[in-house]
DNA sequence: TCTTCCACATC
DNA sequence: TGATGTGGAAG
């Protein structure tokens, strides 16, 4: 995605802030500057959030894909993502447990087409899916269980069913998204959404993604049949091939070997090398290895949940080389401090990584600035408990949470202990929540606290994220791009979160829709059930 | 564009 | 060995 902003026509800029800002709105994104120091605020850390510092795993492989122009495919049955979302934590209390969650929100409000071998905007975005949160199954856990090992999201999958019942994240074919990582403190009752609990959000500007049907740019099918295992199939040099491929095409033997038409993954010209970017800015402009820092203070819980809704223009656009700016400035001044350490990065890379990856195998990027998180933002309250799970994590189902803004601080735990035992169980959902399509941009004025929230939250990802510059050399390589986080504490009271039906569905996940409707700066929301 | 089916791979 | 995850092709 490097210059996926420009082929993409991405976005120029979220309209969210830094979270850590507590300023309520900011509309501008440029405000946040790189070169702004940390705000103050983000300098407070709430509850210990601050010396969080998340890194992308295999974010070389991101980044190639990046590059290229990510894209993901959805199904109706749902699809895992490729490279899939691994994170390795550090800068966690051991003792206290925490919620990890993602939630992958628009990256702006464009349709997408390709062709001539780029993507260009074609028409505005369709409404935004009801927005749904994947917790890590092994949620809540401590922090020394989740800095023990890499935290895994491979088994997020993604639908276009609008009405899928499984809990997957529903996206839009041909629209941009960006995934999100937000870390949650959980609360006495292993859950979140009480007050101040706090959170933090760390966003990867190389993996954002355009949500697709069918591959669109050979070079990414390419990439993920070199590097996905799954793939292995359609990958050959040998006769294997010429016989696979003829026999798959219909065509006499010989065929000529993919092998001969494909092009190395890591190769960096491509067809459309030359435009060709990914949805963001040049990799150079990544990567920069800050650690993040929380924001912290003022927000309301729910300014934090409320956060980014359903689309913020992806970072870096078109960042130049040089020109990184950041929202994230919080976070850079982590990392020269913290970062410096140097564990960010592995020396190991490794193309794929299996389920159960070894630290230190792969490469790390600490993430980038994460605006506020959306989804959390208006959850119903998330209760987590230890119990069955916590001990059980193969047998940990993930739980999904959804709603244009779910926020944390309506997140309660102990529903979510509840259901969550259940294999399967989600939540009814209804197909098409009451949804605000576009809540902190289009409706909330800078007098909402949500859309305030959502301005600070989700900070033109483009072009912050992008253009972090590297803090330390040490810390992280190149392509490693700062990641910035947001932390804040929650002050909403917390919520019961409506507890699901068990009978639902499918073990895997627990599916809540939470409706949020920003008005007068409060973030009313429903859970679908 | 999307859905379905297929062969082939991993787990 | 069966379940599941892949991309390709056909429709």
């Amino acid at each position: 995605m490097a210059n996926g902003g420009d082929q993409f026509g991405l976005a120029e800029r979220p309209d969210s802030d830094c979270m850590d800002s507590p300023k309520e709105t900011k509309q501008e994104n440029s405000s946040f500057a790189l070169n702004s120091p940390a705000s103050p605020q983000s300098a407070s850390s709430p509850q210990g959030m601050e010396g969080i510092k998340v890194f992308l795993h295999d974010s070389e492989l991101w980044t190639k894909f990046d590059e290229v122009g990510t894209e993901m495919i959805i199904t109706k049955a749902g699809r895992r993502m490729f490279p899939s979302y691994k994170v390795k934590v550090t800068g966690l209390n051991p003792k206290t447990k925490y919620i990890l969650l993602m939630d992958i929100i628009p990256g702006d409000d464009h349709r997408y087409k390709f062709a001539d071998n780029k993507w260009s905007i074609t028409g505005k975005a369709e409404p935004a899916m009801p927005g749904r949160l994947y917790v890590h199954p092994d949620s809540p856990a401590t922090g020394a269980h989740w800095s023990r090992q890499l935290v895994s999201f491979q088994k997020l999958k993604l639908t276009n069913n609008h009405l899928d019942p499984f809990g997957h994240i529903i996206l839009n074919s041909m629209h941009k998204y960006q995934p999100r990582l937000h870390i949650v403190k959980a609360d006495e009752n292993n859950g979140f959404g009480s007050k101040n609990t706090a959170f933090c959000t760390h966003i990867f500007p190389e993996t954002a993604f355009i949500a697709v049907t069918s591959y669109q740019n050979h070079k990414i099918t390419q990439l993920k049949i070199e590097n996905n295992p799954f793939a292995k199939g359609f990958r050959g040099s040998d006769d294997n091939e010429l016989h696979r491929m003829a026999k798959l095409q219909g065509k006499d033997y010989p065929v000529v070997p993919r092998s001969t038409v494909r092009q190395r993954a890591c190769s960096t010209g491509s067809p459309f090398s030359g435009e060709s970017r990914g949805l963001r800015g040049s990799p150079e402009a990544v990567g920069s290895p800050y650690s993040c820092e929380n924001g912290l203070n003022g927000s309301s819980p729910q300014e934090l949940l409320n956060a980014p809704p359903t689309h913020y223009t992806l970072p870096h656009p078109h960042l130049q080389p040089g020109q990184q700016q950041q929202v994230y400035h919080c976070t850079k001044r982590k990392v020269e401090e913290n970062c410096s350490s140097g564990n960010h990065q592995l020396s190991y890379k490794k193309p794929f990584t299996g389920s159960s990856p070894s630290e230190g195998e792969s490469y790390y990027r600490l993430s980038s600035y994460p605006p506020p998180p959306s989804g959390l933002s208006n959850n119903p309250a998330l209760g987590l408990t230890d119990s069955p799970y916590s001990s059980d994590m193969g047998q940990r189902q993930a739980c999904m949470f959804a709603g244009s803004e779910p926020r944390m601080d309506e997140l309660s735990c102990t529903s979510w202990s509840y259901t969550c035992p259940i294999p399967t169980a989600m939540t009814p959902v209804e197909p098409y929540p009451p949804y605000t399509p576009h809540p902190p941009y289009s409706s909330s004025p800078q007098g909402s606290r949500l859309s305030a929230i959502a301005h600070q939250t989700s900070p033109p990802l483009g072009e912050h994220i992008a253009h972090d510059p590297y803090q330390s050399q040490n810390s992280a390589p190149p392509s490693q791009s700062s990641q910035n986080i947001h932390s804040r504490q929650l002050s909403s009271p917390l919520r019961e979160y409506p507890r699901y039906t068990p009978n639902l569905s499918p073990p895997l996940y627990h599916t809540l829709e939470t409706h949020t409707h920003i008005r007068c700066g409060v973030p009313e929301w429903s859970a679908a059930s």
